[in-house]
DNA sequence: AAGAACATTGCAACAATGTTGCAAAATTAA
DNA sequence: TTAATTTTGCAACATTGTTGCAATGTTCTT
């Protein structure tokens, strides 16, 4: 009752269980992006693959959570800033991801640059991805 | 002899193969990104699985052909331009994914902007990714 | 043009990732 | 506390990607 992630499963209308709770928290602990794969590896002895399936699927339709388009390939999933409520998404990102640690962060607080595109395109969303040396990683190798 | 896709193959390096040159122009006839499973459905009937992966993965060492990061998390292939030669490659790319028809084309002439990071973290690659609507299915909707 | 050296292909088998249906268990609402 | 509803775990399956190896195809030399 006194749980912090109790109340944001109640808040989006989210029956409270042991697996989505377990989850909520990885997240807030992770601070920042988590791969299924990491997820299960964390949880999995707990609960079942599908369930973990099941309950990031969930997320990213209430909105607790967005996937993060990566190029090798493996979804990423990061919490959604507190305005992120359901069908109300952030729509425009700017994620990090480090070539040394792979830590992947969710800049939200630098706005995506507009983009002039050709004559008669739409743009609807913008995902920018940058790859690069996160702080810490950065001051070890100099 | 005579073919501009054995040229391509030889110039980099590569022995030419019936799979190699058809994919080849597969590429040059999309004149857009394709995913593995799009490769394989136009030419499964002729080529292995497999012989697909392997050949996508070289062309992408050899640098022909770069990969996209894609939101669905289906691995998308585009051809590089040509002064994308081996272990020279253009590492900023602005790519746009039609929402309507999917088509995904790569804006080469299109600078990435310069992005501002918090102190301290190193930008080695930016990938951006638009999504919205292309000129022609935005046209047909008006 | 033929044969040796080398690279590529297809097959089989496997690993990893993701999906679906359904009965059992847990959660919620009365 | 019980009935209604949701969620879970299991099993089975589909898709996607990888590896080793023998057979085939390509290239290079002469």
């Amino acid at each position: 009752m006194n749980n912090i992630f109790a109340d944001i499963l109640r808040k989006n209308n989210l029956s409270i269980t042991p697996c989505r709770s377990a989850i909520l928290e990885l997240f807030h602990e992770a601070n920042g992006a988590l791969t299924h794969a990491a997820i299960e590896e964390k949880t999995g002895e707990q609960f079942d693959r599908v369930t973990i399936y099941r309950t990031l699927q969930i997320f990213v339709e209430k909105g607790l959570i967005h996937t993060i388009p990566s190029p090798d390939n493996s979804i990423l999933y990061a919490l959604c800033k507190d305005d992120c409520s359901e069908g109300h998404h952030h729509d425009d990102h700017i994620h990090f991801i480090c070539n040394q640690c792979s830590t992947t962060v969710c800049l939200d607080h630098i706005s995506t640059p507009k983009i002039v595109l050709p004559k008669g395109f739409k743009v609807q969303q913008t995902d920018v991805l940058i790859k690069g040396l996160c702080a810490q990683c950065n001051s070890n190798s100099q």
